[in-house]
Parts: structure tokens; C-alpha cells; sequence
DNA sequence: ACAAAAGTGTTTCGGCTACACCCATGC
DNA sequence: GCATGGGTGTAGCCGAAACACTTTTGT
């Protein structure tokens, strides 16, 4: 064991997981009734105990696996939640985690077996605890991301036109942006591949679809929406 | 006691706090060295464990004051620290935070028995651990911060030059930045109140000193350096 | 006289904004 | 032919950057 140097008061630590979703033009989020006291049956973020050998993102990233099957998830650490009252079944130290999750990848069966919803965000109910405010941090924090580098790659499918790019960010930023302006913007990045396929789906004329390149350079951070 | 609900494994959490300062023209780092095993003797940063019964910012206040004497210190919570290994005295969950101290307001007694020392930011000695990155990851906040909003007020005198204003800025982006341009730039802001007095160690022609204003309206987020 | 900072003014340049405008096509 | 999104072009504005220039005063 290693555990001989250190002498003082150890503490309950748990990650919560805002998870992001994009689906028919909305920004949504993953909740599921909790299953337990207190609070049991109230919405909530997913969450899990951070366990003895791994680091609090390896915990996050177990909980999303857990729920939705998938490895490999963007993920990024919002902010610790710490205050002693803020769960009533007692004193628990919670890092926050923000997660971006292309919906239709999702293991369905499992999501339904952890009593887990997509809810538009706008329309997201009451959450327990401190968990309205740790979304509220989220939300600004993958605005800040999304004004400074293009996102998207790990909410939409493989394939996405400019549009799909664009309502994405509307649904982001909650305000309408200039079509023109957000293509030009967009592709003077030179982040995204064009394909040969076009999408007719969403117009008459047809739009093309876009990928995403992934040579490393292109990760370029660049003011794309202004706060 | 409310500890009756939650049975997991706990953690020993702390706090781990990045102290800047500014001094004679240079961005300074507060660092001490270990009193305990392991790493006894060697530079870190300064630190503490989190109660049962406070938020890590508080801890982490805690730890501020305890060392500097001060209450009411400017912090910003950077990051959770949390691979099982970065420790080799124990699995610690660490907190980092970043401070601003204006210098002279300290306890300069109380610092030196905790064998403290002001460093030049650039001098720096090796830290413990992962106290590198904490560092560096506190750096790249405190540039995006003072990049986007004026800061200073707790780090330079009640009453400051743009020059010195200015010498601070080229301090923490470690670069020129051009006198002209900054000064219309934070002058635009409407933050700082012209004073009547000025200041003529600097400079033959002496410069009138600023000060904040603490008209809360004028807390303006607007970007100052580019980074 | 000179140096060094204070303080102001000016020119240029690039990017963002707000549009206008044509294209393609299903109805 | 009309509505809708696709896609391109452009004039105007604003702020950043670069830098010239004048002021002040101790040495």
C-alpha cells in the first residue's frame, strides 16, 4: 500500500456529465430520473463515483460508456462543485464534465435502461442540486468553444452540410446567423472537406456535404461567432 | 450525521495554489519548500487539504491566508488534478487555483516561515509532481483572463502609471506590447479614474497616476491582447 | 543637448456586417 | 412562376497595428 504518508479526512468525490446532443435542429441533453435517495425519481445528470485508481476524467468517461455505450467521447472538465451542502445525502465533491455525443451512434437500449432522456436544452426540466447551475456553466463554456474553434465534429454525422453546420450553431448561441457570412467564415478555416455528394433533403438545389479533414494541422483556433 | 446514504471508496482532496504577484517590472510566483515526505525540501506550490466541512475555494483561501496573511484574495479555480500516480505519497485529488497578490500587502514574516520565496515567473525553479503543469495551465488562464478583461487591480498599488499598467501586461504575455495603442485601448475602457497626482520616478515628464473605479457597471469584458 | 517616457494623432489594413444578387429546382 | 435554400460578391464600417510626432524635464 501507499497510503502511509498522508493523515486527514478523505471525501466522496463524483463526476456529473452534461451531455450534448444535436438532433433535428435542436441542442439537447442527456438526463435520466435518479434511481436512488435522496431525490430518487427527480431529474438529473448522469453521474458516478470517482473510484480509487483512475483519474476523475477516466470516471466520466466510464459513466458515459456506461450510458451510452460509447468509447471515445469528446469530453472537457467544466469546474468542481464542492460546496458541503450541495447534496442533502451528504458531502460529496463533484467535478463537472461536459461530453459532445453524435445521438444516432447511442446504444438505444441501454440509454432507455438507465431511465435516460434527450431533452431539447431549452425546454429542460428542473434539475436536483446544484445541477441547473453546473449546466448553465457547461452551456457557457461550449459556447466559449464553439466561438473559438469549429465544432461540430462530434455532434453531427460523418457527412453534414453547411446549413446542418449552421443550425447547429443557432441552436448553440440561441440567435440566428448570416448564411453567407457563416459560410465564408466556415470554410476559410479550410478544416472541412468538400464531398462529391450533395444533400437534397433540406433544399431544391441540393447542397454539398462537408467532412471534417482531419489532418492535425488544421486545428486552428480562430474567432468563428462573437459572444 | 448525514453521511448515511452514499458507501463508496473516498479520496484525500487538496488544493494547490499558483500565487502571482508583480514586482519591480516582473511577473512573480509564490513557491515554498516541502516541510514533509516526499519531496521534502524541494519547491512546490503551496497547498493544503480540504476539510470536511468547506468549498475548495475556500480551502484554498484558506491556504492563502494562512501564508500571506491576506483575506479576500483574488482566485480563480484552473483545474482538477487527478492521476492516481501524481502523488507518490498517496492517491490525492488536487484542486488547482491561481491567485493575484499585490506583493507589498503581504506578511512578509508569516511567508518566511513557511520557507516561501517570490520567484521570477521566467526563473522559475523545477516543481514537485505535476505542479509544472498546474503552473503552466494557470499561465494560459491568467493570459486569457487579463486578455479579456483589465487586470491589475490586484496585483499593482491602489494608484499605478499605464506605464506600470503596461509593464504588467508585457510581464504576463511576455511580450512588447505598443505604448500607444494599450494606452487608448485600456483608456477606452472607462475602468481606470485619472487621479491628480503623478508619478515622476519613472519618467522626466511624470505621469499621472490611475486608479480602478469601483462603479460595478464598468466591469467591461472586451478583448485588450490579442493572444 | 539629449534621453526617455508621456501623450496624441494619423494612416493603413483586414475582417466583420449587412446586404444584394444570381442559381437550381420541386411544387 | 414562385418560394426556398445554395452559393457568390461587395460596399461600408470599425478596430487593431504601426508609427510619426510633439511635450516635458532631469541630467
Amino acid at each position: 500500500m501507499r497510503e502511509f504518508v498522508y493523515k486527514h479526512s478523505k471525501h466522496l468525490v463524483a463526476v456529473d456529465c452534461i451531455i450534448f446532443g444535436y438532433e433535428k435542429g435542436q441542442l439537447k441533453i442527456l438526463l435520466s430520473r435518479r434511481r436512488f435517495q435522496p431525490a430518487k425519481g427527480k431529474w438529473s445528470l448522469m453521474g458516478g463515483w470517482v473510484g480509487e485508481n483512475e483519474t476523475v476524467k477516466k470516471a466520466a468517461e466510464r459513466v458515459l460508456s456506461e450510458i451510452t455505450g460509447l468509447k471515445e467521447i469528446y469530453l472537457e472538465q467544466v469546474s468542481v462543485f464542492s460546496d458541503p451542502a450541495r447534496d442533502p445525502g451528504g458531502r460529496v465533491i463533484s467535478v463537472a464534465f461536459y461530453a459532445m455525443i453524435y445521438i444516432n451512434r447511442q446504444d438505444t437500449e441501454l440509454v432507455k435502461q438507465h431511465r435516460a432522456k434527450w431533452w431539447p436544452f431549452e425546454k429542460k426540466p428542473e434539475l436536483i442540486f446544484d445541477h441547473n447551475r453546473m449546466v448553465e456553466s457547461a452551456h457557457e463554456r461550449l459556447k466559449v468553444k464553439a466561438g473559438y474553434e469549429l465544432i461540430g465534429e462530434d455532434l453531427l454525422p460523418e457527412k453534414f452540410t453547411i446549413l446542418q453546420l449552421r443550425r447547429l450553431y443557432e441552436a448553440v448561441f440561441q440567435q440566428p446567423i448570416d448564411p453567407g457570412n457563416f459560410r465564408k467564415k466556415v470554410l476559410s478555416l479550410k478544416i472541412l472537406e468538400k464531398l462529391a455528394e450533395k444533400n437534397t433533403d433540406d433544399s431544391r438545389k441540393g447542397a454539398y456535404y462537408y467532412q471534417f479533414n482531419h489532418h492535425p494541422e488544421s486545428i486552428i483556433k480562430e474567432r468563428i461567432v462573437k459572444i
